[in-house]
RNA sequence: GGGAGCUUAGCUCAGCUGGUUCAGAGCAUCUGCCUUACAAGCAGAGGGUCACUGGUUCGAACCCAGUAGCUCCCA
């Protein structure tokens, strides 16, 4: 069999992946092993698959392979969530392009386009998912719209209505006026602006002088004729003789009060505040301090209604240019400046969000958030990194309601009815009117019918005659139009995915629930990570996962976030393509520090193939190998050292893993892979060109090389899975596959040879080094001679040394040999006869740099340990190890003044 | 304006309880090698006032205070 020359992703990545898929490697069910679970942070049905998606996916997919590798029953939900306020764009701008418009549509009109819409397109990011290798249960694959889910969100809403923790109310909210909905606070993106500030006269009332007036700065010029009142503060002394006036609104000539509050800044603008309750929030908060107005003057979409009394119909920026030649024209403007300020935008649609005042739903927050709180303080959840807990507590101490209506079609319907108009007597022709209060006008349950008997019920509680048969018209009886927020489907994720909410105690909700591991953005800590807590706490008692790893954010060189409107994103799929999935899962976790931001460069995929490269190739030569059965093992030291090591890096990654460092842990099994395997394990154990290797040596190196498979497998599946089913490594089954195989045991760790084989490595680096500087061919061989001073037995590693550094004859002596280059290794000598006569001055410089470096090491050892207040302070093992520093360099100094005396310098 | 965090080599980052010959890794750079596994490679080298200023300590990249710069969150 030719094997190819570099490893080519493409072939292997398709091939394995239906392999997995085929054999059902990716399903879990319940059984008496450990689960270990994984929910995906359900993507945006209408998104295409992002760097932040790779570097989440990546974390999650090595996380629950390494799961399924150390024997639990791995279960990895993924889905999508059903993102209502982009669902609904990309389905308005679908239907728009058929020549449809929304509004001519109804409802179930709607909602059939839009799931036609979703499964066309909703499947799309999942497909991109299974192309970075993600090994997701797929048969478990859940919707946030799915009936189940679906059902759980309704009964949610009515569960937490039922206890008084949803309630309904007038609010200030944040409108968009594009996407015709309210947006929450987290949904709105705040960008400093230039404005302008506009100066405006207001005329005192009952004042003959016309020059008398007070000017107010505000950006908001249109708004004017919303105004309810102006306030000043009652400790400015400019205004004291106007308290109690009133003045007239330009324009439009309302009269409206001064007020006086404490909240008026004195040095901003004039130090007079226009109150405009309906569309400011802190003055809406003024207003009902004193009782003010509120004068809406402006329609869903932006435009001016007829409250405005002029501009009707001109949309709120248009106004603003008009009302300010209006202004100027009756001169009633005094002057205009430039202003920057921040200006809040829709994070969806780019909208500037308007403040409006609005009939919404809210969910309470504060007696949820206090154990969700706690969960996270005492430890059962834990955030990493923890650096995290002093935002979570921040926010979970100050949290404000959660407005949970959202103004649009798709989503689940809030199971609220209202009842219109009349009553209606069955056998009669009579309507009866019947006034109900406002709060009786709604009733929240699941079903129409639900809601028409208790309509009924309640009507005739009010008197009406019980023994007749009242009904009421279905038309009468109406839903609530809006949806919930898609944030209140996704917080009960991982008990719905689960099916938890219809059948609470199920077998897989009882066995993966509390899930372990979540892995996402900071960005949504609060609104989605802390609400589920919430919930979890709320609807089973119990945490959702034990652990919250937040990834970074996914930059660019220069630090921008990368999207897709800046367009400094590369297409992911485009990165598979060019490195490979394993190269491009190496890429980007290899620049990943848990939840630090990520400077993401295409340079880290090209490192990533590389890696997969180097092991393609150290795979071509141990495969090139004959063996011979008659031959001894040479290598039995090789050998030994390399199983020691193993255990060494895989207790580093173990340990890695633990704290969940999984740069470092793969910086771990890089450094084994490229620099302990191929560039030392390899090199002292293969056999010349064209020889065969022993038996014993060859046999262990497939065993390390298989076990090297295993650990790399969660970061590199397809190459490992390849490479794995090669003949190499013997028959294998059909279900004997690197993905499912068991990561070794850590075995034990000879220190003492690893530590002798660091100073040999030492010793080999030397005699290259000594090539390098007296010029002398890799190819021509040399002869060493070795002067243990440590009691290092170099007789044993004779074979490792004269195979790395081409020595032909090596001896270990009792004394200095003349005239031959040498050189310390710990405080080891070795000499290398050299026919070319040794430079004496060049040599002494060179013993005297290292004395002079040996001489200040050693002064500063000795201030330590002369020092009374060290030696009666440092723990023992700390004046342990100065000492030992001090012996070593003592040794070294000795023999590097004899070898001066020698030189005669 | 309030709060949190960050600043270590050209770049991206480690550095755990203050104490290993502690100033590290990977990449990049430079030098030499086309040594039949790999030039996507091999062998070697250079590179840092640990942001700054003080303090605590026998000892500080690490602890404390202040300063500067950057980032994020909330208003």
């Amino acid at each position: 069999m030719s094997i190819a020359k570099t490893y080519i992703p493409k072939e292997t990545e398709e091939k394995w992946y239906s392999y997995w898929l085929q054999h059902g490697f990716f399903k879990s069910v319940p059984d008496e092993r450990e689960p270990y679970t994984i929910v995906i942070p359900p993507p945006n049905v209408t998104g295409v698959l992002h760097m932040g998606h790779m570097l989440n996916n990546t974390i999650q997919d090595v996380l629950i392979r390494r799961a399924r590798m150390k024997g639990k029953n791995a279960c990895w939900v993924p889905g999508t969530d059903h993102a209502s306020i982009a669902t609904e764009a990309k389905v308005v701008a679908m239907l728009k392009e058929r020549g449809i418009s929304k509004k001519d549509l109804t409802r179930e009109e709607f909602l059939t386009y839009a799931w036609e819409w979703k499964e066309k397109y909703g499947g799309i990011i999942l497909e991109q998912l299974k192309k970075l290798g993600a090994s997701c249960d797929w048969d478990r694959t859940k919707f946030t719209m799915d009936e189940n889910l679906s059902e759980a969100v309704i009964d949610t809403f009515i569960h937490l209505y039922k206890k008084g923790l949803i309630y309904r109310g007038i609010r200030m909210i944040n409108w968009d006026p594009q996407g015709k909905t309210a947006v929450s606070d987290e949904e709105v993106i705040r960008k400093e602006v230039n404005q302008k500030l506009y100066y405006i006269k207001y005329k005192v009332d009952g004042d003959i002088d016309p020059q008398n007036y007070i000017v107010v700065a505000t950006t908001r010029p249109e708004t004017i004729m919303a105004d309810s009142a102006i306030c000043v503060n009652p400790n400015d002394s400019r205004y004291t003789h106007l308290h109690g006036k009133r003045v007239y609104i330009p324009l439009i000539g309302k009269k409206i009060s001064i007020i006086t509050d404490d909240y008026v800044t004195m040095d901003f603008g004039t130090g007079c505040l226009k109150v405009t309750p309906a569309h400011d929030l802190n003055d809406y908060e003024l207003g009902l301090k004193y009782g003010l107005p509120v004068i809406d003057i402006l329609n869903e979409d932006g435009t001016l209604n007829e409250r405005a009394e002029i501009l009707i119909g001109e949309d709120r920026f248009a106004a603003r240019k008009k009302i300010a030649v209006l202004l100027e024209e009756s001169g009633a403007l005094e002057k205009v400046e430039d202003y920057k300020s921040q200006v809040g935008f829709s994070e969806r649609t780019n909208a500037v969000i308007e403040p409006k005042l609005s009939m919404q739903w809210f969910c309470k927050m504060a007696e949820m958030a206090k154990p969700a709180l706690d969960y996270v303080l005492n430890g059962e959840i834990k955030l990493i990194p923890d650096k995290f807990i002093n935002t979570y507590r921040h926010w979970m101490e100050n949290v404000r309601d959660w407005n949970i209506s959202r103004q649009l079609w798709w989503g689940q319907q809030i199971p609220a009815w209202y009842v219109d108009g009349d009553y209606v007597k069955v056998d009669s022709d009579d309507a009866v009117a019947l006034q109900l209060d406002a709060i009786e006008k709604y009733h929240v349950c699941k079903t129409k019918e639900e809601a028409i008997e208790h309509f009924a019920k309640l009507f005739q509680e009010r008197g009406f005659d019980e023994k007749s048969s009242y009904r009421i018209a279905k038309e009468q009886i109406r839903q609530d139009e809006d949806v919930v927020d898609t944030w209140f489907s996704s917080w009960l994720w991982p008990i719905s995915v689960f099916d938890g909410f219809k059948d609470p105690n199920n077998a897989d909700i009882n066995y993966y629930y509390p899930t372990n591991d979540l892995v996402t953005a900071p960005e949504i800590l609060f609104f989605w990570v802390a609400r589920m807590i919430m919930a979890g706490h709320e609807f089973r008692g119990e945490v959702p996962f034990r652990n919250v790893y937040l990834t970074g954010i996914v930059r660019d060189k220069q630090g921008r976030k990368m999207s897709k409107s800046l367009g400094n994103s590369p297409d992911p799929l485009d990165l598979i393509e060019n490195y490979g999935a394993d190269g491009v899962r190496v890429g980007m976790l290899l620049c990943s520090p848990a939840g630090n931001d990520l400077m993401f460069d295409e340079s880290y995929c090209k490192q990533g193939a590389g890696f997969a490269n180097k092991i393609w190739n150290a795979f071509k030569l141990v495969k090139g190998w004959e063996v011979d059965e008659n031959l001894d093992n040479p290598n039995a030291v090789a050998i030994e050292w390399f199983g020691n090591k193993f255990n060494q890096a895989l207790t580093e990654i173990e340990a890695n893993f633990a704290q969940y460092r999984l740069s470092e842990a793969l910086m771990d099994t890089y450094k084994l892979v490229w620099d302990d395997f191929c560039a030392w394990y390899l090199e002292m154990i293969k056999p010349a060109y064209q020889h065969p290797i022993d038996k014993a040596t060859y046999t262990a190196t497939i065993q390390f090389f298989e076990n090297i498979l295993k650990v790399l497998h969660p970061f590199m599946p397809f190459l490992t899975e390849e490479l794995w089913h090669d003949e190499l490594f013997g028959e294998r089954t059909e279900s004997d596959c690197c993905i499912v195989a068991q990561l070794p045991a850590i075995g034990e760790i000879n220190s003492r040879l690893l530590a002798e084989i660091e100073i040999v490595k030492d010793v080999v680096t030397s005699i290259r080094n000594t090539r390098k500087t007296k010029q002398i061919s890799d190819k021509e061989p040399l002869e060493l001679f070795a002067k243990s001073n440590s009691g290092i037995n170099y007789g044993e590693y004779e074979a490792i040394i004269a195979r790395l550094a081409n020595i032909s004859k090596f001896e270990t002596v009792a004394d200095k040999v003349e005239g031959a280059i040498n050189f310390l290794a710990s405080t080891d000598e070795f000499y290398i006869p050299f026919s070319e006569e040794i430079d004496p001055v060049a040599e002494c410089a060179r013993l005297k740099k290292e004395q002079e470096y040996l001489l200040g090491f050693l002064k500063s050892v000795n201030a330590k340990l002369g020092n009374e207040r060290f030696m009666a302070n440092a723990k023992p093992e700390i004046i342990e190890v100065e000492q030992k520093k001090k012996a070593d360099a003592e040794a070294k100094l000795t023999i590097i003044d004899e070898n001066l005396a020698a030189l005669a310098c």
